[in-house]
DNA sequence: GACGTAACTTCAAAAATAGAAGTCAGTCAA
DNA sequence: TTGACTGACTTCTATTTTTGAAGTTACGTC
Protein backbone atom coordinates (compact mmCIF):
# COMPACT_ATOMS: atom_id res chain seq x y z
CA UNK A 1 0.00 0.00 0.00
CA UNK A 2 1.05 3.24 -1.10
CA UNK A 3 1.06 6.77 1.41
CA UNK A 4 -1.35 7.88 -0.84
CA UNK A 5 -3.68 5.19 -0.23
CA UNK A 6 -4.11 6.32 3.23
CA UNK A 7 -6.17 9.01 2.21
CA UNK A 8 -8.86 6.16 1.22
CA UNK A 9 -8.76 4.52 5.03
CA UNK A 10 -12.37 4.86 6.89
CA UNK A 11 -10.02 6.23 10.07
CA UNK A 12 -9.91 10.03 9.87
CA UNK A 13 -6.58 9.68 11.24
CA UNK A 14 -5.00 8.03 8.22
CA UNK A 15 -6.86 10.70 6.24
CA UNK A 16 -5.51 13.87 7.87
CA UNK A 17 -1.96 11.58 8.50
CA UNK A 18 -2.37 11.49 4.35
CA UNK A 19 -2.64 15.35 3.63
CA UNK A 20 -0.43 16.40 6.25
CA UNK A 21 1.65 14.31 8.00
CA UNK A 22 5.02 14.43 6.59
CA UNK A 23 7.38 16.71 7.91
CA UNK A 24 7.87 19.10 5.07
CA UNK A 25 4.10 19.94 5.38
CA UNK A 26 4.47 20.15 9.05
CA UNK A 27 7.43 22.67 8.64
CA UNK A 28 5.55 24.56 6.33
CA UNK A 29 2.66 24.86 8.94
CA UNK A 30 4.76 25.94 11.49
CA UNK A 31 6.54 28.61 9.81
CA UNK A 32 2.56 29.63 8.67
CA UNK A 33 1.64 30.17 12.75
CA UNK A 34 4.78 32.18 13.31
CA UNK A 35 3.39 34.61 10.18
CA UNK A 36 5.69 33.81 7.53
CA UNK A 37 3.43 33.95 3.99
CA UNK A 38 6.29 33.71 1.17
CA UNK A 39 7.91 30.83 -0.62
CA UNK A 40 11.12 32.22 -0.16
CA UNK A 41 11.10 32.37 3.63
CA UNK A 42 9.15 29.10 3.37
CA UNK A 43 12.74 27.89 2.27
CA UNK A 44 15.18 29.87 4.62
CA UNK A 45 13.71 28.59 7.56
CA UNK A 46 12.86 25.36 6.74
CA UNK A 47 15.57 24.41 4.91
CA UNK A 48 13.60 22.25 2.44
CA UNK A 49 14.00 22.13 -1.17
CA UNK A 50 12.26 24.22 -3.40
CA UNK A 51 10.07 21.61 -5.17
CA UNK A 52 9.81 19.45 -2.35
CA UNK A 53 8.35 22.84 -0.94
CA UNK A 54 6.07 24.00 -3.92
CA UNK A 55 4.49 20.20 -3.98
CA UNK A 56 3.71 20.81 -0.69
CA UNK A 57 2.09 24.33 -0.68
CA UNK A 58 0.04 23.20 -3.65
CA UNK A 59 -1.45 20.39 -2.07
CA UNK A 60 -2.08 22.53 0.79
CA UNK A 61 -3.88 24.55 -1.29
CA UNK A 62 -5.43 22.40 -3.47
CA UNK A 63 -7.26 20.63 -0.17
CA UNK A 64 -8.06 24.55 1.21
CA UNK A 65 -6.25 24.80 3.70
CA UNK A 66 -4.15 27.78 2.62
CA UNK A 67 -4.89 30.15 -0.16
CA UNK A 68 -2.58 31.91 -2.71
CA UNK A 69 -3.11 35.12 -2.66
CA UNK A 70 -1.50 38.60 -4.90
CA UNK A 71 0.12 41.12 -2.42
CA UNK A 72 1.68 42.93 -5.44
CA UNK A 73 1.28 43.48 -9.07
CA UNK A 74 4.14 44.44 -11.35
CA UNK A 75 5.77 41.86 -11.04
CA UNK A 76 2.79 39.97 -9.73
CA UNK A 77 3.63 38.14 -6.71
CA UNK A 78 1.97 36.05 -4.44
CA UNK A 79 2.07 34.95 -0.75
CA UNK A 80 0.28 32.06 1.07
CA UNK A 81 -2.27 32.46 3.83
CA UNK A 82 -3.66 30.32 6.03
CA UNK A 83 -7.89 29.46 5.72
CA UNK A 84 -10.16 28.22 8.26
CA UNK A 85 -9.12 24.74 7.48
CA UNK A 86 -5.61 25.10 7.79
CA UNK A 87 -5.63 27.50 10.96
CA UNK A 88 -7.39 24.45 12.81
CA UNK A 89 -4.42 22.76 12.19
CA UNK A 90 -3.03 24.48 15.13
CA UNK A 91 -3.72 21.80 17.58
CA UNK A 92 -1.74 19.90 15.86
CA UNK A 93 1.18 21.69 15.39
CA UNK A 94 0.90 23.20 19.39
CA UNK A 95 0.84 19.56 20.39
CA UNK A 96 3.92 18.42 18.60
CA UNK A 97 5.58 21.42 20.20
CA UNK A 98 4.39 20.27 23.80
CA UNK A 99 6.03 17.13 22.74
CA UNK A 100 9.07 18.62 21.57
CA UNK A 101 9.43 20.93 24.52
CA UNK A 102 8.78 18.39 26.97
CA UNK A 103 11.57 15.71 25.49
CA UNK A 104 13.43 17.15 22.81
CA UNK A 105 14.65 20.39 24.60
CA UNK A 106 17.17 19.98 26.72
CA UNK A 107 16.33 23.08 28.74
CA UNK A 108 15.15 25.99 26.53
CA UNK A 109 12.43 26.33 24.36
CA UNK A 110 12.65 29.10 22.29
CA UNK A 111 8.95 29.67 20.61
CA UNK A 112 6.73 30.56 24.31
CA UNK A 113 2.86 30.43 23.49
CA UNK A 114 1.03 33.85 24.87
CA UNK A 115 -2.80 33.06 25.71
CA UNK A 116 -3.82 36.93 24.05
CA UNK A 117 -6.79 37.43 26.70
CA UNK A 118 -5.35 36.36 29.95
CA UNK A 119 -1.38 36.97 28.91
CA UNK A 120 0.14 34.27 30.37
CA UNK A 121 2.90 32.30 28.99
CA UNK A 122 1.76 28.66 28.08
CA UNK A 123 1.54 25.62 27.59
CA UNK A 124 -2.15 24.34 25.64
CA UNK A 125 -3.70 20.94 27.17
CA UNK A 126 -5.67 18.70 25.90
CA UNK A 127 -9.04 18.90 28.07
CA UNK A 128 -12.00 17.58 28.23
CA UNK A 129 -15.06 19.65 26.30
CA UNK A 130 -17.65 18.11 29.03
CA UNK A 131 -16.54 18.40 32.30
CA UNK A 132 -13.35 20.24 31.60
CA UNK A 133 -10.74 18.38 33.15
CA UNK A 134 -7.14 17.96 31.60
CA UNK A 135 -6.39 14.58 29.60
CA UNK A 136 -4.01 12.31 28.51
CA UNK A 137 -3.88 9.16 27.00
CA UNK A 138 -4.57 7.41 30.06
CA UNK A 139 -7.95 9.01 30.83
CA UNK A 140 -9.21 8.11 27.54
CA UNK A 141 -10.64 4.91 25.64
CA UNK A 142 -10.91 4.52 22.24
CA UNK A 143 -14.51 2.99 20.86
CA UNK A 144 -14.45 2.19 17.23
CA UNK A 145 -17.66 2.15 15.44
CA UNK A 146 -18.94 -1.45 14.58
CA UNK A 147 -18.49 -0.46 10.86
CA UNK A 148 -14.81 0.13 11.53
CA UNK A 149 -14.42 -3.09 13.63
CA UNK A 150 -15.77 -4.80 10.87
CA UNK A 151 -13.39 -3.88 8.67
CA UNK A 152 -10.52 -3.91 10.96
CA UNK A 153 -11.22 -7.68 11.39
CA UNK A 154 -11.27 -8.34 7.73
CA UNK A 155 -8.06 -6.61 7.47
CA UNK A 156 -6.12 -10.04 7.49
CA UNK A 157 -3.61 -9.86 3.84
CA UNK B 1 18.81 20.63 3.70
CA UNK B 2 18.06 16.98 4.53
CA UNK B 3 15.21 15.89 6.29
CA UNK B 4 17.59 14.51 9.01
CA UNK B 5 19.11 17.70 10.07
CA UNK B 6 15.57 19.48 11.26
CA UNK B 7 16.72 17.18 14.49
CA UNK B 8 19.52 20.50 14.92
CA UNK B 9 17.79 22.98 14.78
CA UNK B 10 17.35 25.28 17.79
CA UNK B 11 13.07 24.79 17.49
CA UNK B 12 11.35 21.93 19.20
CA UNK B 13 9.05 21.57 16.63
CA UNK B 14 11.21 20.79 13.74
CA UNK B 15 13.01 18.43 16.83
CA UNK B 16 9.56 16.45 16.79
CA UNK B 17 9.04 16.70 13.32
CA UNK B 18 11.91 14.86 12.49
CA UNK B 19 11.34 12.50 15.58
CA UNK B 20 8.17 11.21 14.78
CA UNK B 21 6.69 14.05 11.70
CA UNK B 22 6.47 10.91 9.17
CA UNK B 23 3.89 9.48 7.78
CA UNK B 24 4.02 5.66 9.14
CA UNK B 25 5.51 6.74 12.51
CA UNK B 26 2.03 8.78 12.96
CA UNK B 27 0.67 5.32 11.76
CA UNK B 28 2.17 3.63 13.91
CA UNK B 29 1.58 5.46 17.13
CA UNK B 30 -2.45 5.53 15.72
CA UNK B 31 -1.90 2.01 16.31
CA UNK B 32 -0.71 1.91 19.37
CA UNK B 33 -3.61 4.19 20.67
CA UNK B 34 -5.96 1.84 19.79
CA UNK B 35 -4.19 -0.83 21.97
CA UNK B 36 -1.82 -2.67 18.97
CA UNK B 37 1.61 -4.41 19.73
CA UNK B 38 2.53 -6.66 17.44
CA UNK B 39 4.67 -5.95 14.24
CA UNK B 40 2.47 -8.12 11.84
CA UNK B 41 -1.01 -6.22 13.25
CA UNK B 42 0.99 -2.69 12.35
CA UNK B 43 1.48 -3.98 8.90
CA UNK B 44 -2.34 -5.57 8.97
CA UNK B 45 -3.86 -2.02 10.24
CA UNK B 46 -1.40 0.31 8.70
CA UNK B 47 -0.77 -1.49 5.02
CA UNK B 48 3.15 -0.19 5.80
CA UNK B 49 6.12 -1.99 3.74
CA UNK B 50 7.42 -3.83 6.46
CA UNK B 51 10.96 -2.51 6.29
CA UNK B 52 9.39 0.89 6.75
CA UNK B 53 7.68 0.01 9.53
CA UNK B 54 10.70 -1.77 11.07
CA UNK B 55 12.68 1.26 10.36
CA UNK B 56 10.22 3.40 12.62
CA UNK B 57 9.77 1.07 15.01
CA UNK B 58 13.69 0.79 15.91
CA UNK B 59 13.93 4.97 15.76
CA UNK B 60 10.83 4.91 18.39
CA UNK B 61 12.71 2.47 20.35
CA UNK B 62 15.60 3.95 20.24
CA UNK B 63 14.33 7.62 21.53
CA UNK B 64 12.59 5.59 24.06
CA UNK B 65 8.90 6.00 23.23
CA UNK B 66 7.98 2.51 22.43
CA UNK B 67 10.35 -0.54 24.71
CA UNK B 68 10.00 -4.07 22.91
CA UNK B 69 9.30 -6.67 25.47
CA UNK B 70 9.12 -10.51 25.33
CA UNK B 71 5.39 -11.90 25.78
CA UNK B 72 6.68 -15.46 25.22
CA UNK B 73 9.85 -17.41 25.51
CA UNK B 74 9.91 -20.70 22.77
CA UNK B 75 9.90 -19.13 20.15
CA UNK B 76 10.91 -15.96 21.90
CA UNK B 77 8.26 -13.23 20.88
CA UNK B 78 8.37 -9.53 21.47
CA UNK B 79 5.73 -6.77 21.07
CA UNK B 80 6.16 -3.17 21.28
CA UNK B 81 4.48 -0.46 24.11
CA UNK B 82 4.53 2.66 24.34
CA UNK B 83 6.54 3.93 27.33
CA UNK B 84 5.48 7.43 29.13
CA UNK B 85 7.43 9.69 26.61
CA UNK B 86 5.54 7.62 23.77
CA UNK B 87 1.86 8.46 25.73
CA UNK B 88 2.37 11.76 25.78
CA UNK B 89 2.36 11.87 22.11
CA UNK B 90 -1.51 11.30 22.43
CA UNK B 91 -2.41 14.75 21.77
CA UNK B 92 -0.80 14.75 18.39
CA UNK B 93 -3.12 11.60 17.53
CA UNK B 94 -6.18 13.24 18.80
CA UNK B 95 -5.37 16.40 17.96
CA UNK B 96 -4.90 15.01 13.95
CA UNK B 97 -8.37 13.03 14.52
CA UNK B 98 -9.88 16.26 15.13
CA UNK B 99 -8.84 18.07 12.03
CA UNK B 100 -9.29 15.04 10.05
CA UNK B 101 -12.90 14.07 11.86
CA UNK B 102 -14.09 18.01 11.45
CA UNK B 103 -12.67 18.08 7.81
CA UNK B 104 -12.29 14.84 5.90
CA UNK B 105 -14.93 12.36 7.87
CA UNK B 106 -17.80 13.28 5.24
CA UNK B 107 -19.84 12.71 8.82
CA UNK B 108 -18.85 9.99 10.09
CA UNK B 109 -16.18 8.86 12.52
CA UNK B 110 -14.80 5.52 12.92
CA UNK B 111 -13.56 6.62 16.49
CA UNK B 112 -14.86 8.05 19.20
CA UNK B 113 -13.02 9.09 22.59
CA UNK B 114 -14.56 8.26 25.67
CA UNK B 115 -13.18 10.10 28.54
CA UNK B 116 -13.42 7.49 31.39
CA UNK B 117 -13.65 9.39 34.50
CA UNK B 118 -16.60 11.43 32.96
CA UNK B 119 -17.79 8.88 30.45
CA UNK B 120 -18.64 11.10 27.95
CA UNK B 121 -17.62 10.47 24.36
CA UNK B 122 -15.92 13.66 23.44
CA UNK B 123 -13.19 15.30 21.27
CA UNK B 124 -10.56 16.62 23.62
CA UNK B 125 -9.76 20.45 23.70
CA UNK B 126 -6.94 22.71 23.36
CA UNK B 127 -7.54 24.98 26.28
CA UNK B 128 -5.10 27.46 28.56
CA UNK B 129 -4.38 26.20 31.67
CA UNK B 130 -3.90 29.26 33.35
CA UNK B 131 -7.09 30.34 32.87
CA UNK B 132 -8.95 27.19 31.31
CA UNK B 133 -10.31 28.80 28.38
CA UNK B 134 -10.42 26.93 25.35
CA UNK B 135 -8.00 27.94 22.69
CA UNK B 136 -7.67 28.34 18.76
CA UNK B 137 -4.73 29.61 16.61
CA UNK B 138 -6.56 33.33 16.77
CA UNK B 139 -6.04 33.33 21.06
CA UNK B 140 -2.29 32.53 20.80
CA UNK B 141 0.62 34.67 20.07
CA UNK B 142 4.04 32.83 19.38
CA UNK B 143 6.84 34.66 20.91
CA UNK B 144 10.39 33.98 20.24
CA UNK B 145 12.90 33.80 22.18
CA UNK B 146 15.58 36.85 21.52
CA UNK B 147 18.38 34.12 20.36
CA UNK B 148 15.59 32.30 18.43
CA UNK B 149 14.59 35.70 16.82
CA UNK B 150 18.68 36.18 15.89
CA UNK B 151 18.69 33.11 14.79
CA UNK B 152 16.45 33.39 12.28
CA UNK B 153 17.14 36.74 10.92
CA UNK B 154 20.82 35.36 10.60
CA UNK B 155 18.69 32.51 8.22
CA UNK B 156 19.92 34.59 4.66
CA UNK B 157 21.22 31.76 2.59
C1' DG C 1 22.28 47.21 -19.72
C1' DA C 2 24.08 44.67 -15.88
C1' DC C 3 22.50 43.33 -11.47
C1' DG C 4 18.99 42.17 -8.00
C1' DT C 5 14.63 40.05 -6.32
C1' DA C 6 10.72 36.89 -5.72
C1' DA C 7 8.75 32.84 -6.92
C1' DC C 8 9.14 29.33 -8.77
C1' DT C 9 10.49 25.07 -12.46
C1' DT C 10 13.69 21.75 -14.34
C1' DC C 11 17.14 18.38 -13.96
C1' DA C 12 20.33 14.57 -12.53
C1' DA C 13 21.97 12.10 -8.61
C1' DA C 14 20.98 10.17 -4.24
C1' DA C 15 17.86 8.30 -0.93
C1' DA C 16 13.59 6.23 0.54
C1' DT C 17 9.63 3.26 -0.26
C1' DA C 18 6.79 -0.80 -2.02
C1' DG C 19 5.90 -5.29 -2.46
C1' DA C 20 7.44 -9.77 -3.07
C1' DA C 21 10.26 -13.29 -1.45
C1' DG C 22 13.24 -15.32 1.88
C1' DT C 23 14.82 -16.43 6.74
C1' DC C 24 14.66 -18.33 11.34
C1' DA C 25 12.99 -20.56 15.39
C1' DG C 26 9.84 -22.80 16.81
C1' DT C 27 4.62 -25.37 17.06
C1' DC C 28 1.14 -28.40 15.51
C1' DA C 29 -1.21 -32.17 12.87
C1' DA C 30 -0.96 -36.65 10.29
C1' DT D 1 9.20 -36.94 10.42
C1' DT D 2 7.59 -34.62 6.91
C1' DG D 3 5.17 -30.77 5.75
C1' DA D 4 2.43 -26.85 6.68
C1' DC D 5 1.99 -22.87 9.60
C1' DT D 6 3.10 -18.69 12.64
C1' DG D 7 5.32 -14.41 13.98
C1' DA D 8 8.70 -11.28 13.29
C1' DC D 9 11.37 -9.78 10.73
C1' DT D 10 15.39 -9.07 6.69
C1' DT D 11 16.78 -8.90 1.91
C1' DC D 12 16.11 -7.68 -2.67
C1' DT D 13 14.96 -5.01 -6.81
C1' DA D 14 12.02 -1.68 -9.13
C1' DT D 15 9.84 2.49 -8.56
C1' DT D 16 9.12 6.85 -6.48
C1' DT D 17 10.55 10.79 -3.93
C1' DT D 18 13.81 14.10 -2.36
C1' DT D 19 17.90 16.93 -2.73
C1' DG D 20 20.46 20.73 -4.28
C1' DA D 21 22.05 23.20 -8.02
C1' DA D 22 20.93 25.73 -11.91
C1' DG D 23 17.69 27.92 -14.87
C1' DT D 24 13.40 30.86 -15.87
C1' DT D 25 10.22 34.79 -15.83
C1' DA D 26 8.93 39.31 -15.04
C1' DC D 27 9.84 42.99 -13.42
C1' DG D 28 12.52 47.14 -10.64
C1' DT D 29 17.15 49.63 -9.71
C1' DC D 30 21.69 51.58 -10.30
Amino acid sequence: MSRADLADQTCTIARAVETIGDPWTLMILREMFLGVRRFDDFQRHTGGAPHTLSTRLKRLEEIGAIRREPYQDRPLRHEYRLTEKGRDLWPVIIALKGWGDKWLSGGNCPVEIIHKSCGAAIAPQMTCPDCGEPMTAHDAEPRLSAAFETERKAARS
